[in-house]
DNA sequence: ACTGGCACTCTCCTGGCCTAAGTGCCAATG
DNA sequence: CATTGGCACTTAGGCCAGGAGAGTGCCAGT
């Protein structure tokens, strides 16, 4: 079967790029792996795949480089997730156990998944839409200036200073904390708005506008931290890349300051069960000379967050997809049980 | 005075060197700085700062460029802090202003820093040590899940969930935190255990193991949150000085993901009235090739924290140093407002 | 359908050559 | 004694030619 043929030598040809870093060419491909044809066979196919716009040449008489559109085929046709070592997973477990607060694991979870596949991390913190509340907290911090405190059940607290539009009094602040829990806890974030609206409309006439106030500071609040979170790790690994990066690694640097294009990145509802990868030209841009494997954390189907990998485009697929899966499933666990 | 010219040269080297990126040679010095001498008397000068090692030449036939100890004595003695212009000023109040909350502020700043200086920014939290409580919440989450929250004056909020060593009710929850704020409102942060330690007798026997438990969370928070937090932006403005980092930029970005390496270059409790320059090698490991200059903000001699700016050494420290220090004062007149 | 053979095209390295830039030194000068 | 003009010397960098090596495309043969 020649069809056949031509995609192992795809493979191969993806395979040792990856290693070597550098064009490959028939004779060398014959040599490392058993296809049992000549070098001039392989030529041909090669002509053919570069046809069709797998693989191309940088100039006329050198070996062959994969393209977007190789690595694209390769990923979904010929590469297989590669399982973590056992050492590797138990290294996870080491990382990322003993730590109960959100902030932490996040943080760790970050600087292993750039440790682990030695490029950049992604991850975003559980979205908040996404969850529900587990409490509110409304503290008077002096005459005219409330801190509220949102807790979320996956264990994100957001806090603000909110300017008080009138001066509340103690037993007041302590009775629009009962009934803003009793109002909301447990409710989607998505959902409070709906929840709180006529809070006010409980209180007698007088207090009415301070409430009124504290209300829809705290739907303001909802609002402007509806912005999601996403921290990274391992920048530094991009200059291991000189050559992948032609025209110098800025605009890279510069896309991964930017907290919307991360977002974009590994934001995007990706349920857990399924790793996304994004390759050369289907980036944003700046990223056109990247490839990024993504995946959702959370419970069940329902992703909570996004946690990926940034890298050249010649990356190891199989390997980084496996470490992306594995930690990400790790994450959903301790998620899962606290 | 030839000693004199002597330094005028160096300061007209090092003034050269950052503006063409290229060794300066004597001939290109006469025709640009009107020094009154010729070419040849210029070149015995220049051997002589070569002997006493202020400049060096990277080959033979090159023009000369400074070194370390150049730039740091061009720093010393031969620059002055060049003010901001006035628009600029102007870009940095309506950057920085309007902004309640803290993080708020310090992400503008390390953003508008790294901006304006188009170099890597950045800028320290207020130290938790010298900062005072404000207040402090208990929340009970859950059957034996407590919210600690601790407010600063200088507005930081440190939350931490803890593991509640015996349930507590509500009204016992609310007792304590009481006895919490009573106890150390106002209190710098460094003399909180000595306050808190008996708070637990204050209770009944009862009740004490509880009390106890909590307070040791307390403080097992404060030691752990006393970990100094800094950010930074601006890393992609190192891709900018190729030639500058000899060996890539790879270590200088390895160097700055350490939190701990980042708090050395600007938390070094310098008072807000001094600017500091580090050079080269007086640069922790990693940085060597780095210049960072930086200076704290605060309340009066007081530093809360520190903020800076690291570039390459052939850096235009007049400007540089004129926007750190500007910056430093904008955000010290912010904090002390709130 | 596969293969061996061969001419062809490129890159990359090397060595030689030249130019431009900049230096160090020296003898002359006020 | 500081300054100067002059000059020989060094070196990087650009340019050219030539040769080696790698890899290709194509063709005729099995």
């Amino acid at each position: 079967m020649t069809e056949e043929r031509r995609l192992a030598v795809l493979r191969a040809i993806v395979e040792d790029y990856v290693r070597t870093e550098e064009p490959v060419g028939s004779k060398a491909l014959v040599e490392r792996h058993n296809l049992g044809v000549s070098s001039a066979t392989i030529r041909n196919d090669m002509a053919a795949l570069e046809e069709e716009g797998y693989i191309a040449q940088p100039h006329t008489s050198a070996g062959r480089v994969p393209t977007d559109k190789g690595y694209r085929l390769f990923v979904d046709r010929l590469s297989t997730v590669k399982p973590l070592s056992s050492p590797e997973r138990k290294a996870i477990q080491a990382f990322l156990d003993g730590s109960l607060d959100l902030d932490d694991v996040v943080a760790r979870t970050v600087r292993l998944l750039a440790q682990l596949t030695r490029q950049v991390a992604v991850v975003q913190y559980p979205s908040l839409t996404r969850s529900a509340v587990r409490h509110v907290e409304v503290v008077a911090l002096g005459a005219n200036r409330l801190l509220l405190v949102l807790i979320t059940d996956t264990g994100r607290v957001e806090q603000r200073v909110v300017e008080s539009p009138a001066v509340l009094s103690d037993d007041l602040v302590g009775r629009v904390r009962s009934r803003f829990n009793a109002a909301i806890t447990g409710v989607r974030l998505a959902d409070v708005p709906a929840e709180v609206e006529d809070i006010a409309l409980q209180f007698g006439e007088q207090e009415r506008p301070a409430v009124t106030g504290v209300v829809s500071a705290l739907l303001e609040m909802l609002v402007e931290t509806r912005e999601e979170r996403v921290v990274l790790a391992g920048a530094s690994n991009l200059a291991r890349f000189g050559q992948d990066f032609p025209y110098s690694i800025r605009p890279v640097l510069e896309a991964l300051e930017e907290q919307v294009v991360l977002l974009r990145l590994v934001g995007e509802a990706t349920s857990p069960s399924a790793l996304t990868v994004r390759i050369g030209s289907e980036n944003p841009e700046g990223l056109t000379t990247t490839a990024v494997v993504s995946t959702g954390y959370g419970r069940g189907e329902q992703a909570l967050g996004g946690i990926g990998v940034l890298g050249p485009m010649r990356m190891d697929y199989p390997s980084t997809m496996g470490a992306v899966r594995a930690v990400a499933r790790y994450v959903s666990q301790i998620l899962a049980e606290s």
